[in-house]
DNA sequence: ATGAAAGCGCTAACAT
DNA sequence: ATGTTAGCGCTTTCAT
């Protein structure tokens, strides 16, 4: 019976620093009201003893945890293509540390899990949980929502209402995309879309449609955010409209298989055709040929501020159960408040060589 | 004070099933010797209540967590330029999960977190920690191994003796990348190499002197995994070795960007030079012009054997605190064994059009 | 095979 | 301002 190294328990820093428990229990935690003179003999105490609060033990009583879910509902495919999910975390990660919350991490890989995760997440082992899910149809959020577990969503959900979420400005992102190819003077502006099925391919659909609302339809073809799927647009945009001079594409995976029929097909970029991705998904973007114009968005503060809502109540007291009231900003909008119960962040379009 | 939907807790289980608290415990856990008929109560009981057992409860009495860290040291650079990183961590939270442990995520940011990090880890918070860290200088591993706390390595770290490590066949891979091109008929094999401070990046140096030992050193130039690192060497070895007619570059990013500096150049690829990469980083190496010839490994299977490493000892009981004594297999064959102190994935070349 | 009871280490009333 | 005390929900001897 291997004895783990029997670490000290608030009983023993108390006898160390000839006190009670409930002394040390009030520095350890940084309560007021203890005299000066004993907290600092507590604390050497702590010191000397290299005392670690015992975690389960605390949670027990105050039905805390100190710990928030990141549930991320599609290992599949995009998250797994892009370095976007792993700055997200990083954002996410910083701000928790910041705030001694642990990240607990789930990663869903079908309709299996989601039994799973709604379990877990009703379990109350955790105060919050930020869930990133990028399909309309997907019933986990759904699921997490119902759990009355305090959320706050990654990108925003296809439905509204007391739902909190971050997200980037997608259809301002894609207006300032279209405006600068319109402002070099392109007039046959096509437009490869995302799946549909997605919030932030939807809104860059509609801000392209925001700046060429006229706009031929045959200019709009489908994409699914993959290059093949780019390469299929691009292709199809080519037959129905050889004179096209200008594309935006809905992400620059798709951008970068439209880069590759445009070069095939004898077109010069951006002379003949100019094309503008979004993400600025790096590598990808800056080793492109040519380099990529792109739409920018700041995925690690997307992170950052998700977690610092989910934090924002969580001090108030454990799992409230209800999600907070809604309160909307005008929606859209640049100005991000952590106040609002959805914060939407700018855009960025960075110049490069496509367009 | 919300009452957080009461939670029904063992004893309201026991009374609805109309036994103890101690059977209703043995049932939840497995435990056998409780008879069928009281064993069938006590599940519908459970299910009626939805019962879920509290987890901080349990740990404090077993002093087990159920839950490992995964601690990734490295932030700042590849680690996010990289789905790398996803896909190891998909790999190590399905064989998590398929043993109910939650997997704890640390991203370290620098120095300041390394203390941080230890005093978690020492904090006997977990049950275990899969550590990732690139640089051979980085004193963290050593923090974390000193914690005495069960730990497994993703990638080889630089020290011996008493490490349990997942790693793929740098080095193998490496031999096979360099064969190809020899294969080919080609007769002057550059190598741009990765920072030599990962092992990683040494032995996939030492697999290309394997297969050309008596290699011209002009032919092997520095770089630091990343494209302007890999346009950086390219220059030189061409500046250098204008015959040269073949490259392994020790990563796709950095193929990417002697791909660039050889286009420029006004060489073909593959006819006047042709390329291998290692990694096989989608969509970089699809992407790539041409489509990169590179070195697969099975990043998510690491990660998953690296959880299982973990896992086969956790059952014995509570933090050992005593890493296991070493049983190394030859070190760098391709066979795999749960079983061996450190297991070396095997590498696959996948042929595209570089080479 | 089952139950009774003793804690695991901590916080939070309550008492002083 | 500090100490005393009563649990938090669970597992685990130890009896039966």
């Amino acid at each position: 019976m291997p004895q783990a190294a029997a670490r000290p328990t608030l009983e023993a820093v108390a006898e160390r620093a000839g006190v009670s428990r409930a002394t040390v229990s009030r520095v350890v935690n940084g309560d007021a009201g203890v005299r000066e003179a004993l907290a600092v003999k507590v604390r050497r105490a702590v010191r000397e003893l290299g005392y670690v609060p015992n975690r389960a033990a605390r949670s027990l009583v105050t039905r805390r945890h100190d710990a928030v879910a990141v549930v991320i509902a599609e290992p599949e495919t995009r998250v797994f293509a892009d370095p976007f999910f792993a700055r997200q975390l990083r954002g996410i990660s910083k701000e928790l540390t910041a705030r001694d919350v642990q990240l607990v991490l789930l990663l869903t890989e079908g309709r299996d899990d989601h039994e799973r995760v709604g379990r877990y997440l009703a379990g109350g082992h955790v105060d919050g949980a930020l869930v990133f899910s990028l399909h309309l149809d997907d019933p986990l959020p759904g699921i997490i929502h119902g759990a009355g577990l305090p959320t706050v969503f990654g990108g925003r959900p296809g439905w509204t209402g007391g739902v909190r979420y971050v997200d980037c400005d997608n259809r301002g992102g894609a207006r300032q995309a279209v405006r600068h190819l319109t402002a070099l003077g392109r007039t046959r502006v096509a437009h490869i879309t995302g799946p549909l099925d997605q919030t932030s391919a939807v809104d860059r659909l509609d801000g392209y449609r925001d700046v060429v609302p006229e706009g031929d339809p045959r200019l709009v073809a489908d994409g699914d955010f993959t290059p093949a799927g780019g390469e299929r647009a691009m292709r199809a945009l080519l037959d129905r409209c050889p004179d096209v001079d200008a594309v935006f594409a809905a992400n620059d995976l798709s951008a970068a298989g439209a880069l590759r029929v445009l070069r095939e097909s004898g077109r010069r970029v951006p002379q003949d055709v100019a094309v503008v991705g979004f993400d600025d998904m790096l590598p990808l973007a800056e080793q492109a040929d040519p380099p990529l114009t792109t739409v920018r968005q700041d995925i690690e503060e997307m992170g950052r501020l998700m977690a610092a809502m989910l934090l924002r109540d969580q001090a108030q007291g454990p799992g409230q159960g209800q999600p907070q009231p809604d309160a909307p900003d005008a929606g859209g909008g640049e100005a991000a408040s952590e106040e609002a119960a959805h914060v939407v962040l700018p855009t960025e379009l960075v110049r490069r060589e496509s367009a």
